[in-house]
RNA sequence: GGCCCCGUAGCUCAGCUGGAUAGAGCAUCGGUUUUCUAAACCGAAUGUCGCAGGUUCGAGUCCUGCCGGGGUCACCA
């Protein structure tokens, strides 16, 4: 059973009551309540739910927002669930609800576990999210593992909300790219063969990683590629380069806790031809000329050359100048070869795609959307989210990297250095589109301002008082059904509810954080929760003892409280768990 | 020069698709521990939401134009 989106469950009630207007002629016929919203109040003083629909329908009706407010309230307060409802500032009417409409709630809460807030929402329908997409021409660095998590998270969110989602990597490996980097794993290869190469020339891939990848290709191949020429030993270097870059980055994304459904290659692609269908569709549309493009205006460009080229007609669709497909050589460019690779995940049957890229590649986000509009007849959408780059900090100081230098560092070496649960909860405590210091002393520091301790901790606090309770308690008296069944009734203090009322609203955190696409706020979400908790356990610890979460005097009010502690930590960890972290039972 | 993103407290950032008196953390000042983890909590102080117009009952949020920062701009992927 979906827990209750009670925002939505309130509004259905304020659209009857206006309903009930309409046919009493208080209201106009043909009234759009699509503006009528029930949210949540900035300020709790005004309540739990406030609505404006006073506000949007008093023009239509004549009467004055305060007059109409009036009305609905008188309404509201008939309703079981509503403790007090009054209109408030232009003609806003502020909710309160019972306690045991927020009792309610955490029956809901324990009775689903961890997996609260799912929903069917997404009816099933399928999603692809692609990311991470990595060129396999060295390893990952940082700001690939931003967009690791955030593509997983975003999926593990979709997911819970009742979309069929597939997760989904985009091999580069076709081009001139590979070709370079099979190059430069012949020169590694002849190093360790013992030739005096003399470094690796310019413009090749001066990693240390492919000395690795070198002696392994001695090992199994021995020196038959030492002599040969380059048309010989190009295609078999640069498979077993790629190779050996996708295990390697696969490995990683383990260590990160990411693992895709399936990996598409942009060679099986060309070599399947399916560029050349694109190539059929889009000139049957008429979507393809030849012509040289203008240089781009207000930009010096000495070596600008006239050049006329194969051409898709972007600005149909909105982009800024029609796009190149093919290059002088023939070649596909990457453009058509990514067109094609979206053609394929729409007659896979993905409607909605979306796909995580780097800032860097903003600009190509028009012209893809357009071709995937031109190729699906608009029946395919495509959502492209952008992440901006982590800046890697190190107490305050900018970590300097050079790859020349040999001082880059890799995604790898942040994980083993901070654990894999750090690097995903700081990659979500941005949103995507803003840039994102990461800094390695801070993230492992245990301090208010680490909020990847401060969620943990409220954990690890529920977790310490359940041990506690097991003192006082056998067993079976507080199982979660045992709590379940336990009398909320004695949870009424302010910072009890308070809690209760943060954990209802996970259902309709999810929806939005998916529908916005904005993993971040799942971050923002347990931040909150905790702050929740850590400010109910204070005030237990000093100002009002009987506030204490364990009370050996008082048994029924203990177990109504470790109710509470109890589902706290469901929603917790079902957050956690959506993040891909691990919740921890007792801070060391 | 074109396009995209950003500009919110001294610093780092939220702001839930247009709601009421714009919020957190850090830093500053003051307080809380015989008792479930003080690695926490409570309180005080802090604003021209880059600037100027516009849209409307209502704008940090939407539209236009500027200013400042970043990214990007044909035969790389």
């Amino acid at each position: 059973m979906a827990a209750l989106n009670y925002f939505e469950y309130m509004r259905d009630f304020v659209v009857e009551i206006l309903k009930d207007l309409v046919a009493s002629g208080t209201l106009p016929e043909d009234q759009d309540f699509k503006q009528v919203l029930v949210e949540p109040t900035r300020d709790i003083t005004h309540g739990d739910l406030a609505t404006n629909a006073a506000m949007v329908l008093a023009n239509s009706s004549g009467l004055k927002p305060q007059d109409l407010a009036g009305q609905i309230v008188v309404e509201l307060l008939k309703l079981d669930c509503v403790f007090s409802a009054e209109v408030a500032g232009p003609g806003f009417i502020n909710i309160v609800l019972v306690d045991n409409f927020w009792h309610a709630r955490l029956a809901e809460v324990l009775e689903a576990g961890i997996a609260y807030g799912g929903s069917t929402l997404g009816n099933n329908r399928p999603v692809n999210i692609e990311y991470v997409s990595a060129n396999p021409t060295g390893p990952m660095h940082v700001g690939h593992g931003r967009g690791a998590v955030i593509g997983d998270v975003l999926a593990n969110l979709f997911a819970k909300i009742g979309y069929d989602v597939t997760k989904e990597y985009y091999i580069n490996d076709a081009g001139a790219q590979v070709n370079m980097l099979a190059r430069s794993l012949h020169f590694r290869y002849l190093e360790v063969l013992g030739a005096d190469v003399g470094g690796i020339p310019e413009g090749l891939y001066p990693g240390e990683y492919l000395v690795d990848v070198g002696k392994k290709l001695v090992k199994r191949d021995g020196d038959r590629w030492q002599n040969e020429k380059e048309c010989s030993w190009l295609k078999p270097l640069r498979l077993f380069a790629i190779d050996s870059m996708m295990s390697l980055i696969r490995e990683d994304l383990l260590a990160l806790g990411v693992v895709h459904d399936v990996f598409s290659s942009e060679r099986n692609l060309v070599e399947s031809e399916g560029v050349d269908e694109i190539m059929t569709i889009l000139e049957d549309k008429k979507l393809i000329y030849e012509d040289a493009l203008p240089p781009p205006k207000g930009m010096q460009l000495d070596d600008w050359e006239k050049r006329p080229q194969t051409l898709f007609r972007a600005t149909l669709f909105g982009d800024d100048v029609d796009r190149p497909i093919k290059k002088s050589d023939d070649t596909w460019t990457y453009f058509a070869t990514d067109m094609a690779y979206h053609l394929d995940k729409f007659r896979r049957g993905f409607r909605i795609m979306i796909n995580i890229w780097g800032a860097d590649h903003g600009g190509y986000i028009k012209r893809m959307q357009g071709a995937v509009k031109a190729m699906t007849e608009t029946a395919g959408e495509l959502d492209v989210q952008l992440c901006q780059m982590v800046n890697l900090m190190d107490n305050g100081e900018p970590v300097k990297m050079s790859k020349r230098a040999g001082t880059f560092v890799t995604l790898r070496e942040v994980i083993d250095k901070v654990g894999k649960d750090v690097v995903r909860f700081i990659m979500l405590t941005r949103k995507n589109d803003a840039q994102l210091d990461f800094d390695l002393t801070k993230v492992l520091e245990q301090s208010r301002d680490n909020p990847v301790f401060y969620v943990q901790y409220s954990h690890a606090r529920c977790s310490s008082v359940m041990r506690q309770a097991a003192e006082i308690f056998k067993a079976e008296e507080i199982s979660i059904e045992a709590l379940r069944n336990s009398d909320f009734g004695y949870l009424i203090d302010p910072a009890e509810l308070a809690l209760i009322k943060i954990m209802a609203a996970w259902p309709q955190t999810l929806k939005g954080a998916a529908e916005a696409r904005e993993p971040h706020r799942i971050a923002y979400y347990l931040h909150d929760l905790s702050a929740a908790f850590h400010a109910l356990w204070s005030k237990g610890s000093k100002e009002n003892t009987s506030l204490r979460f364990l009370s050996e005097d008082n048994l029924p009010l203990t177990l109504a409280r470790l109710a509470l502690v109890k589902a706290l930590a469901m929603v917790i960890a079902s957050g956690l768990e959506l993040m891909g972290i691990e919740p921890v039972q007792e801070m060391r």
